[in-house]
DNA sequence: TTGAAAGCGCTACCAT
DNA sequence: ATGGTAGCGCTTTCAA
């Protein structure tokens, strides 16, 4: 590997003009530069991020920790992040938690073992507060700021950036209402997941608000995720013989799973039951029917965050989810 | 920042017996061991990733670029990749290239950089040979391996792991003869897409076998992707009169577009118009009617890249698709 | 404007 | 079994 002395040496200069030629930031005769430059064309110099970021202390990367890549939702956000991230100058790590803890603790120190510059945790799984702390301080500790998307870590003192899920639930249920329907079910994880439980929280108050009564048997707090989730819930309780007009579902994958469950049920969407989900993704432009979601917007997310995750500012900024009605209800 | 320095003083011993500590290669006194292990807890000591990188030469990281992480395919070999790398101690650095050349060249400098162990090239999309040959000979000389999925480049000197696209093809074709179709459109890209271009060199060689004769106005190379590159060629083909009963998509996605482009014009899938995708994604089981593809397996590739990405062997690993025939034929 | 040299944190070599 | 130390490639003082 030819480095920064092999260039000075081939330049007839020494190490310290070839890095002040490249930094760009110091004042270099226009002679010096081009010495240097046409060493490092001929030697076909690159630099070694390495080394520059043991000077730095930091490695000019940020993870992005998500909880389930294969998800719509947060393939679409690592995407948008991606795009942000390269036009500031930063690679984007990819950790993958499959919903695991272990990983997540793992993770998080990895990324404080290479000195990143920053971690996203994208996940609304629920974890233990007293696990995650120490882990966090230390991060903090250590300057790697901490950004929480879908879910708040207050007691951690990092920032956090949401849907405002409570208000999207309440407003399903009364475009559910608006539709005639009075037996809507909440499918969806709702003990592991914090967006579940917002969720949840405003299908409650939808419900309250609609002076419709609450229906334990319509509550399917299955621990399952994506399509088939959405699939098998839906269709065991169909099974047994639980009734319904509507349902609301966490995800636009739980969604579409339900559909395909009611349609092999024997019932159509939406005379016998109406759909909406959670995501806004593209896929629910494509389905038969067309599905009705509430928006999520990943590039206004991912544009927050690279505002958010370097501001020292501790605080948490919420996005506001537009239902958007298509064929399922 | 706590460093080794800081710990071996804490311990009493030279930093060279901590390293040995950490590194549990070589024999140490257990009274040593509980005095640095100590020390390292007392102070919370976190090795720096960035100084063995920088010593070692390489960073403990492979790249994997891919050019639409929202594509289903893209994402679950992600997923699988995550998994397969941790488990050798690997992290993913993760570049989504968005089907742009410069973003390419670009991130592949940026591997060489960052001396990672590999890069996995995950991409059916054209490149000019010239503008990636010399990037890659240069990886290649600085001991960065280079894998292909998607397309093989042979003459770039690397290896690569693909699925049979031309006797998926083949298949697809055979598959619609036994359900009385003749008049089978292609929809995918083709100028731009090495896969596209295999599969379409399957799709002729089928409809010959079959003794079809070749319509141009079948033949959908449109430049878009994902659902709405496929509701919208087809639509456009519906709307232009062309008349067809069977559709072999490119992806799974292209399909579920173009069947929802069929629903809209009012026509029946698969009773006017049957339709194949590729790829197997888990989608595919949830869409009405069940998707029928010539499936993919991202857990094959993945184990396939983590074996060969370090073998000096250049080779080319190809594994067959099967037809999973659902409801859509 | 340029050069010399220290030092980021680590491992591995050479002594002891 | 342990210690001393060089050196990975870079940036940034301090001097000239």
């Amino acid at each position: 590997m030819v480095s920064i002395v092999d260039v000075a040496r081939h330049a007839g200069v020494s190490q310290a003009t070839v890095s002040r030629v490249l930094g760009q930031k110091v004042f270099v005769t226009e002679e010096t530069r081009t010495k240097v430059m046409s060493a490092v064309a001929e030697l076909g110099y690159q630099p070694s991020s390495l080394g520059k970021a043991l000077r730095a202390g930091y490695l000019d990367s940020i993870a992005f920790l998500v909880s389930d890549i294969e998800q719509g939702w947060y393939s679409a956000l690592a995407k948008q992040m991606q795009g942000a991230l390269q036009a500031q100058g930063l690679d984007m790590l990819l950790f993958d938690l499959g919903h695991s803890e272990a990983r997540l603790t793992q993770m998080l120190q990895r990324a404080s073992s290479l000195r990143l510059r920053g971690v996203v945790l994208a996940t609304s799984d629920l974890f233990d507060l007293n696990v995650l702390q120490p882990i966090v301080s230390n991060l903090l500790a250590s300057n790697i700021p901490v950004l929480s998307i879908g879910q708040r870590f207050d007691q951690l003192g990092i920032s956090s950036i949401l849907h405002d899920d409570v208000d999207a639930g309440v407003q399903a249920v009364a475009h559910f209402m608006s539709r005639k329907r009075r037996r809507i079910a909440y499918l969806n994880r709702i003990s592991l997941s914090v967006a579940g439980r917002q969720r949840y929280e405003g299908y409650v108050a939808g419900l309250e608000r609609a002076g419709l009564c609450f229906d334990e048997a319509l509550v399917w707090g299955s621990p399952l995720y994506r399509f088939e989730g959405g699939y098998t819930t839906t269709l065991e309780a169909l099974g047994n013989g639980v009734r319904f007009d509507a349902i609301l579902a966490g995800t636009d994958e739980l969604a579409i799973g339900a559909i395909s469950a009611i349609h092999d049920f024997g019932l159509k969407v939406p005379h016998d039951v109406a759909v909406v989900g959670f995501g806004g993704l593209e896929i629910g432009r494509y389905v038969t029917p067309k599905l009705t979601t509430l928006s999520g917007n990943p590039a206004a997310v991912a544009e927050q965050i690279t505002r958010m995750l370097f501001s020292s500012a501790v605080s948490s900024a919420s996005i506001r989810r537009e239902l958007v009605v298509r064929g399922t209800t």
